[in-house]
RNA sequence: GCCCCCGUAGCUCAGUGGAUAGAGCAUCGGACUUCUAAUCCGCAGGUCGCAGGUUCGAAUCCUGCCGGGGGCGCCA
């Protein structure tokens, strides 16, 4: 029996009672999934509801005598093996074990499909995220959003989600001046401007486009009047910078459907029409020789510019016309996740997305990130742009490994702000949590071999009624609760809520491994069903490790 | 001054109103001739920053304060 229809049955038996009058409670009270929880302490039985809790008020009844009468009736229900009810009113219910045995068999046959929900089944997202600027590798920072990002895809679509990642490359603006200036300079052996960049890439990339430029017998752009030279590293080098970045970060397993140009907008006339359909609304007015939008009217603090008194465009313009061309693709939700130091942001975005007409946080999402810092010896690591000192995806991923580096990064609630200490993550990795995940996988995947070596198949028996040692009670319970987590992340995009039942899970196996409830039969002995059935419960572990680290973008080995 | 995040075991962090607040690491003590010991078992470790409030019940929600981080541009 899994948690889902346990919760139907709740949901039958509150029906009924209302129904028969014997809960005075309006049916529309009757909340439509029940929810079940696994209490923390086992001596509270495999499940548990608070629903007596909850509707005691309406109902008008003191909680436990409600809680009560539902115990009564739920013990008749197939499957449910015993119901008490505990302190102010708690459901504690313990399955029949064939029935919480039989959730080995559902979720072998399910295979890649358990844990999938319908939760957000019909629903368009677009999912923006890294988004880091051409004008230098990703760092770190940077990292950390590919990681989180590209598992709350893969959790959105597991919950029904039609999904677009996608990738906002600002290829417009003074940015990519002084990127193209830094490049010319180092070309010309001098030192990086100002508000430059520095670092190897800048020289590498400077180095790349002179030899393109001879390779593809043009001129030599350092012999160009400045303007052309800049020019011509500028476009070159956004691309070769541009191809970089999308490298590393398939590297990273994170393969982005759109990588969308910001300049595309500028070219194409977009940004316009946006303001212009703005104008119609309403929300424009002119002032000091600039182009304003008025967020105050939708709560922001203060009132942004658009188009520059210069008439060059403001960044937020760019922004207006991206948001527009998204909704205008058919996406129901546009979701952005930025770094802490955006935050600011928020107000404004989520103004220009009513000013268009639409819901803030419905169709506009904004997920807010803490920052990573770099730790060396218990101190902060100060990075520049500047010198070029800036720790990239690829130092973590050869300091650590493409896995420990997703992994660590998506394990922790974006609330927090991470501090890595990069010798200590590459020192102990062996007490990395990732690997006791994985780990138990390639545990899972032994036996599996061991089994067919040795005759024991599952199609040959399943007598769920054996699984009845607490281990795999425990084991059965951590299973059942996978589908609950993955919707529940999803909803909430909280990604590091996978990570963390995972490990719980491989807690679960692990012990139960060690309980000696062997699955392969010792020496001479014979095959039988008690065999079979914990192969089941084995596959069975195995197949939630998989589908769990798959969301993370961890791969599950065969062996370690 | 205003806005956002954080403050939970020695350290790193889980815990979106529920029961005795958990895990990993670190320390200490145990368990390998049989499915992978990258594991398991045990000991120890807490004024959940502080003070009020909301209610059957608060680490969780509200208010104020203290401490740490980040942000408040006609930059991008």
């Amino acid at each position: 029996m899994t948690p889902a229809e346990l919760s139907q049955a709740l949901h039958a038996v509150l029906t009924s009672a209302v129904d028969d009058g014997s809960l005075p409670l309006d049916p529309s009270a009757v909340p439509a999934t029940v929810s079940v929880e696994r209490p923390r302490s086992r001596e509270h039985g495999d499940w548990a509801t608070n629903v007596a809790l909850q509707l005691a008020k309406r109902a008008g009844v003191p909680p436990r005598t409600l809680a009560d009468l539902l115990a009564e009736r739920l013990r008749g229900v197939a499957g449910v093996a015993g119901v008490d009810v505990a302190g102010p009113g708690f459901l504690n219910i313990t399955l029949d074990t064939a029935a919480a045995g039989e959730l080995a068999r559902t979720v072998v046959e399910a295979g890649e499909s358990y844990g999938r929900n319908g939760t957000l089944a019909g629903e368009r997202i677009n999912l923006e995220f890294v988004s880091a600027n051409p004008t230098g590798p990703i760092h770190i920072g940077g990292v950390r959003w590919a990681a989180v990002g590209d598992s709350l895809a893969r959790l959105l679509q597991a919950s029904g989600a039609d999904v677009v990642r996608e990738y906002y490359f600002n290829d417009h603006g003074a940015q990519i001046d002084r990127f193209a200036r830094s490049l010319l300079a180092r070309a010309r052996g001098e030192d990086a401007p100002e508000d430059g960049y520095g670092g190897q890439y800048i020289a590498d990339i400077a180095q790349q486009v002179m030899a393109d430029a001879a390779a593809a017998g043009e001129p030599d752009p350092l012999t160009l009047p400045d303007e052309e030279a800049q020019e011509a590293f500028r476009r070159r080098g956004v691309e070769l910078m541009f191809g970089e970045i999308k490298a590393k970060l398939a590297e990273f397993r994170v393969h982005f459907d759109v990588y969308f140009h910001e300049d595309a907008l500028h070219e194409s006339g977009a940004v316009e029409r946006a303001v212009a359909r703005l104008r119609e609304l309403g929300h424009i007015f002119e002032a000091d020789g600039a182009t304003w939008l008025r967020t105050t009217e939708f709560g922001d603090d203060k009132d942004r510019v658009i188009v520059k008194s210069d008439g060059n465009a403001a960044y937020i313009a760019g922004d207006l016309a991206y948001y527009l061309d998204k909704r205008e693709r058919g996406f129901d939700r546009a979701i952005i996740m930025l770094g802490a130091d955006h935050h600011g942001y928020i107000g404004r975005m989520m103004a220009m997305c009513a000013a268009f007409g639409d819901t803030p946080w419905t169709n506009l999402e904004i997920l807010i990130g803490q920052m990573v810092n770099l730790v060396k010896d218990g101190q902060p690591v100060r990075m520049s742009k500047r010198a070029g000192t800036v720790v990239t995806i690829d130092d973590l991923v050869d300091a650590v490994g493409v896995d420990a580096a997703r992994y660590a990064l998506a394990r922790s609630s974006t609330d927090t702000t991470i501090d890595l200490d990069l010798d200590l993550l590459a020192r102990a990795s062996n007490d990395n949590p990732v690997h006791y995940v994985r780990y138990a996988h390639a545990r899972t995947a032994a036996i599996g071999r061991n089994a067919a070596e040795l005759g024991v198949r599952r199609e040959d028996g399943f007598d769920p009624a054996q699984l009845d040692h607490p281990s795999e009670n425990a084991l059965l319970a951590a299973i059942g609760d996978f589908g609950r987590v993955v919707a529940q992340a999803a909803q909430l995009r909280e990604p590091h809520r996978v990570a963390r039942y995972l490990e719980e899970l491989a807690a679960a196996y692990h012990k139960w491994y060690d309980q000696n409830r062997r699955v392969l039969p010792m020496g001479d002995e014979e095959v039988t069903d008690v065999h079979r059935t914990r192969l089941w419960l084995n596959d069975a572990t195995r197949q939630v490790l998989a589908n769990g680290l798959e969301l993370l973008g961890v791969s599950a080995p065969e062996r370690m």
